[in-house]
DNA sequence: GAGCACTGC
């Protein structure tokens, strides 16, 4: 009856044949939507073209999503409202459709706008742009796109609906402050609070009252909606409307154990050979906190696992316990995909598949099959200290919202059973709601510097959903500030403009901007980039030695910033060589994406016409190098005094130590380091010998003397100073050693303490490890909910 | 004489 409706219409009216007559921006309703779906014609290619028959398969799976049942409320509360919160659990759909209908809706095809939608990881970005491509029945690239560092899968004009990551929406707010580009934007994933998702929901925020035409949806999986609506509701008396979607996975039974577990690792192989033993087929997944943990772990169940075989071949199937973390190998990472092993014969128990992983598997990685989850409820997360300017990693609790995540992973295929190896009455009374957002633990130099280039120009009171610590912003100021990026009214200088720009550190951007003064930015240039990649030394357990060696014959020991350009340089010289990486226990992968960020950094100098330069002389060069490095770094040199091998930080005062991966052949006076690292004990870590006088020459102001307390360090200083005025030290400034010596131990005693303090505590307390005895303990768990 | 949760520009 339809066919011959159109056709009359047809007749008259030949607009009224094209899918998406009638429709009014932002006045769209459901029904309009699912004809123009069910049309033949797809509305958003020029000219006009027939859908494929894909294009039909995939709308009939689309059609079964639990958000497409929701399509009128939907373009209810999207037409009638600026800001919206969308709640959609798992499967619900809500990432892939809900832009699609905003497509519908704003019309952005056809008035030059786009959707953005932006997505806190790459992959993410990537594979849902090209799913959605594809429902779409457009060429990924062309009409719907992805942006994301490296890579922009957009056409200028034609893309209209752009996934991208987060941290890439907010350096497109640095050079376009009202994101004029954009009609309306979605920020997908927003309670995982990544430290960009954070900053754009403040701006968006205040963006809104300044662009009425400008829509935003925040789309989020857990309940802590209820506070960014809150957040999100621009006049006291209404609240922003929160949409919800149910999701659409297997119910996963959750167990706890009876009383806590004083040693997780040990608990937690227990727990995975009684499912082992007990449990019907289906693969496991468990939780550990880091690399060697979860290499420890994959041995001692292999090893129990081979035992059971042993004793009693009829009893239970053969096992494979795959590790999972982010520094494996690509390769080594697809083996969780490896199917589960064979039952050894047709009367034999069938085989079991085992992914012992970090957070990865929470969020990154998706393992289907898994029917049981084993979650230990701890994650090594980062924490910061603003009075010592460290990150540091440390072991401590997930929240409430995580550990549901980590037991939906169990019920992805069918209904699956989590074990938490905590009590219910832990569950609900120490865990926290939700995991500590990014920007309450991190340095946030980088962060207010692009605030600051944004515009804000009031850093404390900006709307933060969760404001950071006053001190954390006093930190990230005061080096800004040293740095010249900032004046001393916290106004943005045009280097500082300039630093914003590069996507580094600031350090490392100042460190850049200045290498064409010293004649070295080609190298300068190389080792940026190799400090903006995870490590490249590859050390494998049972080739330490082997490994020690290779890198010893890359080492310079004037420093280990030289060392990484010497790494560099001898990787292009043997591209051609296929096992050269592997044969010198370098990370191939790090050194591709360190040669790729290099090339990043180098466009970005040439836009600002900053000269790439070397010196042949390689003793000079060497030098040069080690002078750019103090202008970048100045804040963070190190004075060896003290007790044998230790070291006290400028002005800090923290005692730290060389890392035992530093290449240093002696101890130098004066040391510029890269990091600081809290782990057994405080280290610095890439470490370069500098010279007090370039101290003093270099960084005027850092090294002012009458900022510093005194002390050895200070007298060491002052001593260069009267040398370079010509004058003698007097007798007043020299000192007994031992009373400094003294000083220093008493110090750091107190400032670890001081440091054990500012970190959040455990919430399970009794943490002493017991012995590992597979035989002797059992575990207890009390089912709770279903 | 050590480690590297994860992500992002």
């Amino acid at each position: 009856m339809a066919e011959g409706k159109k056709t009359i219409s047809n007749k008259y009216n030949p607009l009224a044949a094209q899918p998406l007559y009638g429709f009014t921006p932002r006045k769209v309703t459901g029904a309009q939507v699912r004809k123009a779906l069910q049309h033949d014609l797809n509305p958003f290619t020029k000219p006009l073209t027939p859908h494929t028959a894909q294009y039909k398969r995939l709308l009939a799976s689309r059609e079964k999503l639990p958000v497409y049942r929701k399509m009128d409320d939907f373009f209810t509360v999207f037409s009638e409202n600026q800001i919206i919160l969308i709640v959609g659990e798992t499967g619900s759909g809500k990432t892939t459709q809900i832009p699609q209908f905003v497509a519908y809706s704003d019309l952005a095809h056809s008035n030059g706008k786009m959707i953005a939608c932006t997505q806190p990881r790459r992959v993410a970005a990537m594979s849902v742009a090209k799913r959605v491509a594809e429902e779409m029945d457009v060429q990924l690239g062309r009409q719907v796109g992805y942006s994301i560092r490296f890579e922009d899968m957009t056409e200028s004009g034609i893309t209209f609906l752009k996934y991208m990551t987060d941290g890439m929406l907010l350096r497109e707010a640095m050079n376009d402050p009202d994101l004029q580009r954009y009609s309306t934007i979605i920020l997908d994933e927003a309670h995982e609070r990544t430290l960009a998702t954070d900053i754009l929901m403040g701006l968006l925020k205040a963006l809104a009252k300044r662009r009425a035409d400008l829509k935003i949806i925040i789309m989020s999986a857990t309940v802590d909606a209820v506070k960014f609506q809150k957040y999100f509701s621009l006049r006291s008396d209404t609240k922003a409307p929160l949409f919800k979607v149910p999701g659409r996975t297997h119910p996963v039974e959750i167990f706890y154990t009876q009383d806590p577990e004083p040693d997780y690792v040990e608990a937690a192989i227990r727990t995975v050979l009684m499912i082992h033993r007990a449990e019907d087929p289906g693969d496991i997944l468990l939780f550990l906190t880091g690399e060697e943990e979860i290499e420890d772990a994959c041995r001692k169940i292999k090893l129990e696992a081979d035992d059971l075989i042993n004793q009693d071949p009829s009893s239970v199937g053969p096992i494979v316990c795959i590790p999972l973390y982010s520094s494996l190998p690509p390769m080594q990472q697809q083996r969780i995909f490896d199917p589960a092993p064979a039952a050894r014969g047709p009367d034999y128990p069938p085989g079991r598949k085992v992914v012992v992983s970090t957070n990865i598997a929470e969020t990154s990685l998706t393992i289907d099959g898994v029917v049981y989850v084993v979650d230990p409820g701890f994650s090594e997360q980062k924490v910061y200290n603003p009075r010592i300017r460290v990150e540091s990693l440390l072991v401590s609790p997930i929240s409430k919202a995580s550990a549901q995540q980590r037991a939906g992973r169990a019920g992805r295929t069918r209904p699956g059973k989590c074990f938490r190896l905590y009590t219910e009455k832990d569950f609900m009374s120490q865990l926290e709601e939700q995991t500590y957002p990014e920007i309450l633990r991190s340095n946030l130099s980088n962060t207010v510097l692009e605030l600051v280039k944004l515009g804000i120009k009031d850093l404390v009171r900006f709307d933060y959903v969760d404001a950071p610590a006053f001190e954390t912003l006093m930190r990230a100021l005061e080096l800004l500030n040293f740095l010249k990026a900032l004046d001393d009214d916290g106004n943005l200088t045009p280097l500082g403009s300039m630093m914003a720009e590069f996507p580094l550190d600031p350090q490392l951007a100042e460190l850049l901007i200045v290498s064409p003064e010293f004649k070295c930015s080609n190298e300068i240039l190389t080792i940026t980039a190799m400090l903006s990649v995870p490590n490249i030394w590859v050390r494998p357990a049972n080739q330490r030695s082997q490994a020690d060696a290779a890198k010893a014959l890359f080492t310079v020991p004037d420093g280990d910033h030289l060392t990484l350009l010497n790494v560099y340089n001898q990787y292009m010289q043997n591209k051609f060589d296929k096992n050269w990486t592997w044969s010198n226990y370098v990370s191939g992968r790090a050194l591709a994406q360190a040669e790729n960020v290099r090339a990043q950094l180098q466009r970005n100098m040439e836009r600002f016409e900053l000269e790439l330069m070397s010196i042949s002389d390689e003793k000079k060069l060497y030098q040069s190098i080690r002078q750019a490095l103090v202008c970048g770094f100045f804040m963070q040199v190190a004075h060896r005094e003290g007790e044998e091998g230790s070291y006290l930080t400028v002005k800090d005062n923290q005692v730290v130590a060389l890392h035992p991966s530093c290449g240093l052949d002696t101890q130098p006076e004066w040391v510029l380091f890269n990091e600081f690292v809290l782990t057994t004990r405080p280290y610095i870590r890439t470490v370069s010998e500098v010279r007090p006088e370039w101290l003093l020459e270099f960084a005027p102001s850092y090294f002012d003397l009458s900022t510093f307390q005194d002390g050895e360090t200070k007298r060491a200083l002052q001593k260069v100073m009267n040398k370079k005025m010509g004058k003698s030290v007097t007798a007043a400034d020299k000192r007994p050693i031992t009373k400094a010596k003294k000083k220093s131990k008493a110090k750091k005693q107190a400032e670890q303490e001081d440091h054990g303090r500012a970190m959040h505590s455990s919430a399970h307390s009794s943490d002493v490890p017991s012995a590992y005895n597979l035989q002797n303990m059992t575990t207890t768990f009390s089912q709770i909910s279903i």
